[in-house]
DNA sequence: AGCATTAATCTCTTTTTTACATGAAAAATA
DNA sequence: TATTTTTCATGTAAAAAAGAGATTAATGCT
């Protein structure tokens, strides 16, 4: 067989990507899903998806998709898994890609995301979402809860400045239980990533909270070697 | 736009399976490759792979590629990662979602394998692959040694009855260093999975060390449970 | 019989994790 | 101005886990 047939007598596929895009915000741990806008399922609730053109990757396609309904592009993004059940989707034959993202809720466009329906949502407020989309998103979690072990991806999802308080209870959202305050501290500052501001964040005492940062070249460095961060 | 539609305008890609095949054998570990048969590349060394068929899932694709190479079916195969870049194969634009299996080497069809042009090599000895096989291999790696550390799956590796030393060569081949004797059997003990037999294997020492078998109830709780197991 | 070799156990030390209580700072209130 | 309230910030002791040393056990070999 020559390398034309080999290629030409396999078939070929749709392929889809699909994104479940984590925020923080107010405390919380969000989704940001959208109503479905073509049949099969339109209006139901969906992840934000599109298919893999010719001349993208699948990551590509997967950034043009974030971007295209948060605005933002240069984001932490993570594949999760390839989703190839033969009729996973009911319209068609479609391979998907899964891919997980991380974002700083105050720094997306709102109003864009509005124009696509798309709507954040707490966990527990999440609704049936349409094919296997609910099950990516219980993979997903399960995924942000093990990276986060192996890696300081809290930083992704606050803002520049945060205070200890705020990163403890991005990570209590995480994992769904309260962590001790005091341990939290010791540990988390023990990795040495973070720098210590002068400035206080009064928001939510009198008597006003340390504000840090992270340092990003040690972050850089942490996240390349990949050191353990147990709660 | 209606259904037919927005599913007809989508491109369709050529979609493979590629499998990282890890094996353990002789105290050593090694992985199933091959010769290519097509071109482009005919005659390099790949990964074992084949094309998604329409009316069967990736996950059946990866099974079936693999039973084909080895006569093997039931085996513990885990997604990797799906590799979508424009590029990667120099023959057509394929996206491959890579999978990595754990089989006994004795059980396996050698025959069959050798058939295929299929070879089993230790880790050092794996020559420059095709495309981007050599990038699996090394994720497939990292995902071995990560996933050890949370799943017991050193026993997929091992025949059924087994001595500590050989599991604790099998660990030392995954992280490719000593540990101690000591504190492995203590450490593996104490998780509780496996069950002392009174056989003594003689192979490599004149006193002989019990054979231990996995409880595969024990086992599989513990799988679910995913427990820890820091080496 | 004594030696060599690997297996198995026991124990002690060091390190890491966990649990827990109190003082400090700053603003609001009386 | 003193008192209260709230959250921030810190140290220490007990418990658990990991690491390392030393000893005993079984058995074939010289």
């Amino acid at each position: 067989m020559n390398a034309a047939s080999f290629y030409a007598k396999a078939p070929k596929h749709l392929v889809a990507v699909d994104c479940i895009i984590f925020g923080f915000d107010e405390g919380k741990l969000k989704l940001l899903i959208m109503q479905r806008k073509v049949a099969p399922m339109a209006g139901e609730w969906s992840l934000v998806g599109g298919f893999v053109q010719e001349d993208e990757s699948t990551n590509e396609a997967a950034a043009r998709v974030l971007e295209h309904t948060t605005g933002l592009d240069d984001i932490y993004m993570n594949q999760l898994h390839c989703y190839g059940d033969v009729n996973r989707d009911t319209g068609a034959r479609v391979i998907s890609v899964a891919y997980y993202a991380l974002i700083r809720i105050k720094n997306h466009d709102k109003p864009l995301a509005r124009e696509h329906g798309a709507h954040w949502l707490e966990l527990h407020e999440i609704p049936e979402l349409i094919f296997d989309h609910g099950k990516m998103i219980e993979d997903a979690l399960a995924a942000l809860r093990n990276n986060a072990q192996f890696h300081p991806i809290g930083f992704e999802l606050l803002p520049e400045k945060f205070t200890l308080s705020q990163l403890r209870s991005l990570y209590e959202e995480i994992y769904q239980k309260t962590l001790d305050k005091r341990n939290f501290r010791k540990k988390i500052l023990s990795l040495d990533v973070m720098e210590k501001l002068e400035e206080k964040d009064k928001t939510s005492s009198k008597k006003g909270a340390h504000l840090y940062r992270f340092d990003p070249e040690r972050y850089e460095a942490l996240k390349r070697k990949g050191l353990v961060f147990e709660i």
